[in-house]
DNA sequence: ATGTTATATGCAAATATAGGCATATAGGCA
DNA sequence: TGCCTATATGCCTATATTTGCATATAACAT
């Protein structure tokens, strides 16, 4: 836990991506791997992955890395973080959050065994991947 | 109610004088004169009425003037502010916030009839002010 | 080894923000 | 009228932040 003050903390979450990143954590009950999030936002790989840097420095996120893959979900571990997170999942409503979410369940579709097995895949790529793999969308 | 995204909103909120003057009025069941706001925070004055101006602009909190002076409050009409605000309240614990309650406490004591009735009244003299007024520490 | 993929990071330009000071505005009061 | 006080604001400078691109790193596959 770094020494982050609340306003410190709230300036972390007053940018679009890293709001857009830190309510797709909090809504999601699962860790997040990074490429699933790139997908679902919809946004530059480096974007998100500067955003979680900063999250993860303020000690709001925390990773699992298996191989190259990195897995984000939300530090609870402190009371006042568990607050933050709940109070992001409610008050983050409307676009793009319910877009966000919409695209972030059709992602995690993809997954085999609760893990993430393909890495980048642009819209376009997705329908057939799913139809491959014989998913409904 | 202006168009800002609530990540706009969070940011405004990124800032350690605009925490503080929101967590004040939050906590506060009050509306609070902005000399008030001054004193409890030892703060500029123009800092302050900056910060008030950006968050009335977010639509955050509402002013009711009475001549110079200049009444605030949290805009609770809106449902995600009155969330807002309690995260706020609880979420801001600690210094300074505390000692900023205390102080507030403290200058809420020269009110007479609920209505601020002194301006800036810088630390050395409020102590003369509550004697006189034969009001308790 | 070589190539490919997932993720992180260094750099530079454009832009935004905070902080401070002085001053404006405007109401109350002598 | 003229003075005092409460509040707001314009301007400036220093500093921070965002954005985009290119590239680094590191694991894995062939």
């Amino acid at each position: 836990m770094r020494a982050n003050s609340k306003a410190e903390i709230l300036k972390i979450l007053g940018d679009q991506t890293r709001l857009r990143v830190t309510h797709l954590l909090a809504a999601s009950k699962k860790s997040l791997c990074v490429c699933e999030i790139v997908d679902a936002l919809k946004l530059p790989q480096y974007q998100v992955s500067k955003g979680l840097v900063m999250l993860r420095r303020a000690g709001l996120v925390e990773v699992d890395r298996n191989g190259t893959w990195g897995y984000y979900h939300p530090n609870m571990t402190d009371d006042a973080n568990a607050a933050l997170f709940d109070f992001v999942k409610d008050y983050c409503v409307g676009e793009p959050f319910d877009s966000d979410i919409d695209a972030l369940t059709g992602r995690l579709k993809l997954r085999e065994g609760d893990k993430c097995v393909v890495g980048f895949v642009p819209e376009k790529k997705l329908r057939n991947l799913m139809r491959k793999k014989g998913i409904a969308a």
